[in-house]
DNA sequence: CCTACCGATCGGTAGG
DNA sequence: CCTACCGATCGGTAGG
């Protein structure tokens, strides 16, 4: 046994480390967050944080680029398959809800703190979200096509609105509400897909 | 007069200064932007702001209640109508997105930054952001009375899924697209009430 | 609005 | 992982 802690989740310092950061740049901003924060969540003194890790923009890398591939990993099966545009949207975003629920503070991160990545980092992480974007804007085209959606409507506006209201989520999506992020993704892809009126 | 300059835009060193100030927290974040970046885009000291503000967080608060004071203002006169529900939603999405699309750093900052604002005010911005969501969900709701609205629908979700896309738009409207705040405005509004579906 | 400065805190390092 | 520390920068002030 390497411990006999009952919460043991913690894979190594590393780990800790970058989950103390997540949290902290999620809830005060990577700026708003010093070492000496992230160091005293973790339980050991600032200096020792660079035993384990190099500098604090390495961590914020590593959390932006490890939470983009989420969100393109959970929606990438179905912006791919070959069924139905309407299905596949829906389950596009109730993928998405499901990564943000997983973790509203990295997903909080991921959304706002990239700005703070190194000059020469942004247009990877812009360049990142863009083809998620583009994931959503192919299926919406393709309903188009089909007949499925609307054909008189802006393309663009139309996916921007639908992913402005999934990336909104982690500001207000909590695990103790009644529904599950299942369910909130269902209810909001029934809003987004079929509107609010009769 | 007062002034020869061609573009005297300002009617006192401290709306310059509040000017400036919006425009790099909304860039840099509140916690990201020193009052060193301030004075600097200002064109003085960083000893001489204190000279036309109290602190750094009076800058914000002022910036934030001013900014959440815009959309109340925008949305309530059709929030308050007797009208349809369908056009004085619409015409609330449309004034949302004409504050936002008016000053988007100015959004920017109600939106994100109003977590570093002292912790006797926060509650107050809640409060008022509160009300605000309020006045959407109350016409949603006369809608669903009146059976212009989906009654099956839940309406939490539906005005945050509304909420999400419109808080959103800072982070991508451009006041050089080809489409005016009012175009964008309407296309998202067509979008949410209608759906994409045909 | 400038000069000159304050104590506090920042990210990070050397040596053990 | 700690001790002890570095130069830089922070928000803000006194006095003119």
């Amino acid at each position: 046994m390497a411990s006999t802690e009952t919460l043991d989740v913690e894979t190594g310092p590393r780990e800790a480390i970058r989950d103390a950061a997540m949290h902290l740049f999620g809830k005060q901003g990577y700026t708003g967050t010093s070492m000496r924060d992230i160091a005293n969540a973790v339980g050991v003194l600032p200096g020792s944080l660079y035993a384990h890790i190099e500098s604090k923009e390495a961590l914020l890398v590593d959390i932006v680029a490890d939470g983009i591939s989420r969100f393109i990993s959970a929606v990438e099966p179905s912006a791919k398959a070959t069924g139905s545009p309407v299905d596949r949207l829906r389950a596009m975003i109730v993928a998405h809800v499901e990564v943000v629920a997983d973790n509203p503070e990295r997903s909080l991160v991921v959304f706002h703190q990239w700005r703070f990545l190194g000059p020469e980092k942004v247009p990877t992480a812009i360049e990142r979200r863009r083809a998620y974007e583009k994931s959503f804007a192919g299926v919406v085209e393709e309903g188009v096509a089909a007949g499925l959606f609307k054909s008189g409507m802006n393309l663009r506006i139309a996916v921007l609105t639908i992913l402005g209201a999934l990336n909104w989520t982690p500001e207000w999506f909590s695990p103790d509400g009644k529904l599950s992020s299942k369910e909130v993704g269902e209810l909001m892809a029934g809003t987004l897909l079929g509107g609010i009126q009769v």
